[in-house]
RNA sequence: CGGGGUGUAGCGCAGCCUGGUUAGCGCGCGUGCCUUGGGAGCACGAGGCCGCCGGUUCGAAUCCGGCCACCCCGACCA
C-alpha cells in the first residue's frame, strides 16, 4: 500500500479524552476513533491489525478442531428466559423491541443461541464432541466504558462452545482449548499467564483467565515466586500458617475502649498491632446470618466464603441484625459468647497468641483472648483476600502480586445451559443425555490494546510482527529523485512478491515527519532509502524495537527481513 | 446511579471570575516561495450555531435555570 492513499490521520498531540497509553497511541497514530462512550470505529491501520489477530485466532482453532461459525447479533428474549439470564443479567444486556413489540436484546455472548442451534441438530453422540466458534461483535452495555478499546461496550470476541458426551470427554475438550490458548497468545508476541480463576457454582478447577501483564491492567494476578501457581484474587488460595506457642493462661479480661470501632483505632487506643486483633463480620446470607472472624490485617474475601457456604448472597449485616446475632452495637463484635449462628474463622486467627475481640456491648473488647479456646469455632478455613507475601497454597513459596489484563478465559459449564434449554443426545445405549458443554472466550479487540500496553514506547507503538499492520514501511528521504523513487519502487515490489507486507512511504514529506510516523505506527522493520547509502548502492534497515541500523543491498532486503522475522519468533 | 470535572475551528487549548466593537493561540488544512536524514521557515488564506433550550440584560462565549454529551473516582463486570 501507498501511504500517501491510506487514511492514516496521525496526531501529534494525545486525544483529550485517552487516559491509557494503548488508548491514546491507537487514537494517535490513526488505527481508531470514537463514535460514542465505549465505542469505536477501525480505520484502515486499526483493522489491519485487528484482522491479524482475528487470523491467528482463526488458525489455532481450526488447529483444535474447532469449527467457525458466525451467529446472530440480534437475540429474542424467549431464549435467554428459557435459560433463565432474562431476569438475572442485568442493565448489561441491551433489550429493547422490534415493530411488533417482540423483545429482542444484542448478544453479549452466545451460549443461548448456540445451545439453541445444537439442540436442534444434534441428536446422537455420533456427532458429539463438537466444538463451535465464531469472531464476532460483541455487545455489553458496561456501567462505565473506559480506557479505550479494553472496556468498550461494542467489541470483538471470539467465542467457542464445545458440546460432548461425557465428562472426560468435556474434560479433553477443555485442555484442547487451553492448549490452542496458549499457542494463540504466544504468537501474539504476548507476555502472559494463564491464571486459575473462580469457577462458580460448577466448582473444580475448570476455569482460567489468561492474562497478559501490564501494570494498566484491571486485574490482579497472584503468583506463587517459587512454583508454577498462579490465580486471580478472587481464587488466589493461601497457606495455614500454623501457630507454635502453648495455649494461653488466665481468661478474656474487659477491656473500656470508648467510642473505638474499627481495627485501626482499637490498634492505636490500645497501641498493640492490627496483627493481635480478631476482626469480627456479621454476613448476610440468604441462609441466614453467619460470623466470619479474620485477623486484624486481612480482609474478607466474599467469593471464598460463598463457596464454602454455597450461598449466592453474601453482604455486610446492617446495625439491626448485628445487633440481633451479638446482642451488642456495630463496632463491638466478637465470638465470645455467640449462640445460634454459624461461626467460621480464617485460619491465620491461630497465629494470635492472645488476642483482643470485640465484647458484644458498647466501648467494650476483651483482651487476653486464647483463638482456640474461649470461643466457639464451627468452620476454620481459607476465607481471606490473598495479599502479597502470604504463602503459597502449593508450595513453600510466598505469594506475588501483578496487574494483567484479562485476555481470555475459558470454563467448564457443565450441563447449565443443556439442561435449561433441553440440549440432549441419545447415547449409545439409547438413553437420552444432557451434553456437557464449554466455553471458550478471547477479547480480540482487547488483545490489539493489551498488545500495545505492553509493546511501546516514548516515540509510538511497538508491534510484535505477527501483529503490526504491516511488517515493513519503506521511507524515502531527500528531495525527490529519481534513483530513490525507482529504488523505492523496487523493494516495495520484491517484499510484495515475497509476501511480506510493506507501507511505502511514498508522501511528500520531509524526513522528519516519514521518521515519527513510522515510529508512531509501531511498524517493526522501516527501510529507509536515501541519497547517501544508495550512493553506496545500499539501503538501511532499521529495527523499530532495537533503534538498530543497519545496511543492506537492496537485493538482500528480503531475505535479511525474514531472518529477522524469524528470529524475531524464535526469541520468545 | 452517587461524587468531581469538561464542552469555544479537524486536534490541543486560552478567553468566562469582573457581560461591551470584528472570539483568540498552537498544531493541522489550502496556495506560493524556500527547504529536504528526526514533527523546518516565510507570506497569504479558508475554517466557529462559543454543546442545546430557555431566562436576565440596551447588550451574553461570559450571569442564572434546565437538558444533553464526554472524561475521571466509586459501586458493577456470564
Amino acid at each position: 500500500m501507498r501511504l500517501s492513499k491510506l487514511l492514516v490521520p496521525t496526531l501529534k498531540e494525545d486525544p483529550a479524552d485517552a487516559e491509557v497509553i494503548s488508548h491514546k497511541l491507537m487514537v494517535r497514530a490513526g488505527m481508531i476513533r470514537k463514535l460514542t462512550a465505549g465505542i469505536y470505529s477501525y480505520l484502515p491501520l486499526g483493522y489491519r491489525s485487528l484482522r491479524k489477530v482475528e487470523q491467528i485466532v482463526r488458525e489455532e482453532m481450526d488447529a483444535a478442531g474447532a469449527q467457525e461459525v458466525f451467529l446472530p447479533v440480534v437475540q429474542p428474549s424467549e431464549l435467554w428466559k428459557e435459560s433463565g439470564r432474562w431476569d438475572i443479567y442485568g442493565k448489561e444486556l441491551l433489550r429493547f423491541k422490534d415493530r411488533h413489540e417482540r423483545e429482542c436484546c444484542l448478544g453479549p455472548t452466545h451460549e443461548e443461541v448456540i445451545t439453541d442451534l445444537v439442540r436442534r441438530e444434534v441428536r446422537s453422540y455420533r456427532d458429539l464432541p463438537l466444538n463451535l466458534y465464531q469472531i464476532q461483535t460483541k455487545f455489553r452495555d458496561e456501567i462505565r466504558p473506559r480506557f479505550g478499546l479494553m472496556r468498550g461496550r461494542e467489541f470483538i470476541m471470539k467465542d467457542a462452545y464445545s458440546f460432548d458426551a461425557s465428562e472426560e470427554g468435556a474434560e479433553q475438550s477443555y485442555i484442547q482449548m487451553r492448549d490452542a490458548y496458549e499457542k494463540i497468545f504466544h504468537r501474539c508476541g504476548l507476555v502472559f499467564r494463564a491464571v486459575e480463576a473462580d469457577s462458580g457454582p460448577i466448582g473444580g478447577s475448570f476455569s482460567h483467565e489468561f492474562m497478559v501483564l501490564a501494570d494498566t491492567g484491571e486485574d490482579i494476578i497472584v503468583s506463587c515466586d517459587s512454583c508454577n501457581y498462579a490465580a486471580n484474587l478472587e481464587k488466589a488460595e493461601i497457606r495455614n500458617e500454623p501457630a507454635s506457642f502453648a495455649s494461653l493462661s488466665g481468661n478474656p479480661q474487659k477491656a473500656h475502649t470508648p467510642n473505638v470501632k474499627t481495627v485501626g483505632d482499637l490498634a492505636q487506643f490500645l497501641n498493640i498491632s492490627p496483627l493481635s486483633i480478631i476482626k469480627t463480620l456479621i454476613l448476610r446470607t440468604e441462609k441466614g446470618p453467619v460470623v466470619v472472624l479474620f485477623r486484624g490485617d486481612h480482609e474478607l474475601n466474599e467469593i471464598k466464603v460463598k463457596n464454602f457456604l454455597d450461598v449466592a448472597e453474601i453482604e455486610m449485616a446492617d446495625a439491626t441484625l448485628i445487633e440481633k446475632v451479638t446482642g451488642g452495637p456495630l463496632g463491638f463484635s466478637g465470638p465470645i459468647g455467640l449462640q445460634d449462628v454459624h461461626v467460621l474463622a480464617d485460619h491465620a486467627i491461630t497465629t494470635i497468641q492472645s488476642a483482643v475481640v470485640g465484647a458484644n456491648e458498647a466501648d467494650t473488647h476483651f483482651i487476653n483472648v486464647d483463638p482456640l479456646n474461649h470461643f466457639r469455632v464451627d468452620d476454620f478455613g481459607d476465607f481471606r483476600a490473598a495479599s502479597e507475601g502470604d504463602l503459597c497454597s502449593r508450595c513453600s513459596g510466598k505469594l506475588r502480586f501483578n496487574k494483567g489484563i484479562e485476555v481470555g478465559h475459558i470454563f467448564k459449564l457443565g450441563v447449565k445451559y443443556s439442561k435449561a434449554m433441553n440440549a440432549s443426545f441419545l447415547d449409545p445405549e439409547g438413553k437420552e443425555t444432557f451434553m456437557i458443554m464449554g466455553c471458550y472466550g478471547i477479547g480480540v479487540s482487547r488483545v490489539l490494546a493489551a498488545a500495545i500496553e505492553q509493546n511501546h514506547d516514548n516515540d509510538g507503538i511497538i508491534f510484535p510482527p505477527p501483529l503490526a499492520p504491516f511488517t515493513v514501511i519503506i521511507t524515502p528521504v531527500g528531495a525527490k529523485s529519481d534513483t530513490i523513487s525507482d529504488a523505492s519502487q523496487k523493494v516495495y515490489e520484491d517484499l510484495w512478491s515475497a509476501g511480506i507486507d510493506a507501507l511505502w512511504d511514498d508522501r511528500d514529506e520531509r524526513p522528519g515527519v516519514k521518521f515519527k510516523d513510522a515510529d508512531l505506527l509501531g511498524i517493526p522493520f522501516r527501510v529507509t532509502i536515501g541519497q547517501k547509502a544508495l550512493a553506496q548502492g545500499n539501503v538501511e534497515l532499521r529495527d523499530r524495537k532495537t533503534k538498530e541500523n543497519r545496511l543492506v543491498k537492496p537485493d538482500e532486503i528480503v531475505s535479511t527481513i525474514r531472518t529477522q522475522i524469524n528470529s524475531w519468533g524464535a526469541g520468545l
